[in-house]
DNA sequence: TGACAATATTTGTTATAACGGATATTTTTG
DNA sequence: CAAAAATATCCGTTATAACAAATATTGTCA
């Protein structure tokens, strides 16, 4: 005998393919993430440290403090002590926006950006190697599915 | 005009869809986690904690501390104080096993099922309301992705 | 000008993940 | 029985995420 739902409303199946989605997710990421977290730490990089990095090479501009943290949902105080760890480092550098001096402007430097490029081929081949035998159409479907997921969210 | 590799190799295009899949995927688990977690705080659980439970909730017999480990791929020590917290809370128990003694049994207690199961509705409730617009047919096909994805991982 | 808002910082606290090393306790095995 | 392996624990350390509260500094606006 199955057993029943006990919740008397009875539209849905039992299991909820909402949260299977969100388990499944949860599970790969974590599965996949591992391989990343072994090529960070051999250069000493938190996730969050390489987060942020590529987050600046993406604009070689540089991005107020206060952007960096709304794109990492991270508070003001934890991100200047995040951008320390990295100025330390020389990873990036910091200085004050002329127009509006109460903004303060974080580059990647050319040695933050040197040590990206040096990990990018082998980040790249460690997701070659776990998702490439999905091969080009399913990686397609799984991307777009995702975009859609996240485009209803936020 | 395409953007050329620059590896000579030339099979694969440029952007390589293996790290766009990956980049979503750590993308969207991380904005729905974020609601998650909120939960969570509420009832003062880490996620990690949270995991430990939910894995416990469906052994009811309960797992010996290295069992959970290996599951989590987490050092023993810390399962160790991982549990003591749990088990300081009541929200699991340990005993030693008869058959051999050098095993300890983890079990989920009354009070950890109820915790649970004070929450899965709201957990659902969530998860549903970020996922839902997906509809059931992209829920299943993202679901069966991901599982692909990860089988021929580990 | 003076009150207020925006930005970043400093400081302090707590909880925890992650790692290393050492120590019972028990079982297995030679 | 004695040595070795398996299991869990104890202890200590470090780095960090997360949160709170206070403090410059600068800009905006009435």
């Amino acid at each position: 005998m199955k057993r029943s739902t006990h919740t008397g409303t009875g539209t849905r199946p039992a299991p909820c393919l909402e949260e299977s989605a969100f388990l499944e997710m949860s599970r790969t990421t974590d599965l996949l993430s591992r391989r990343v977290s072994l090529l960070l730490k051999t250069e000493e990089l938190s996730s969050t440290q390489y987060n942020v990095l590529r987050i600046l090479r993406g604009v070689p501009e540089g991005l107020p403090c206060g952007e960096i943290g709304s794109r990492m949902i991270t508070r003001d105080p934890d991100i200047t002590r995040l951008l320390d760890r990295l100025e330390k480092r020389s990873l990036i550098s910091r200085c004050r926006e002329t127009k509006d001096r109460r903004m303060v402007m974080a580059r990647i430097t050319p040695e933050g950006l040197q040590l990206l490029s040096q990990m990018d081929e082998p980040v790249r081949e460690a997701h070659r190697a776990q998702l490439g035998h999905l091969g080009r159409e399913r990686l397609k479907a799984l991307i777009e599915l995702l975009q859609v997921a996240r485009s209803h969210v936020g």
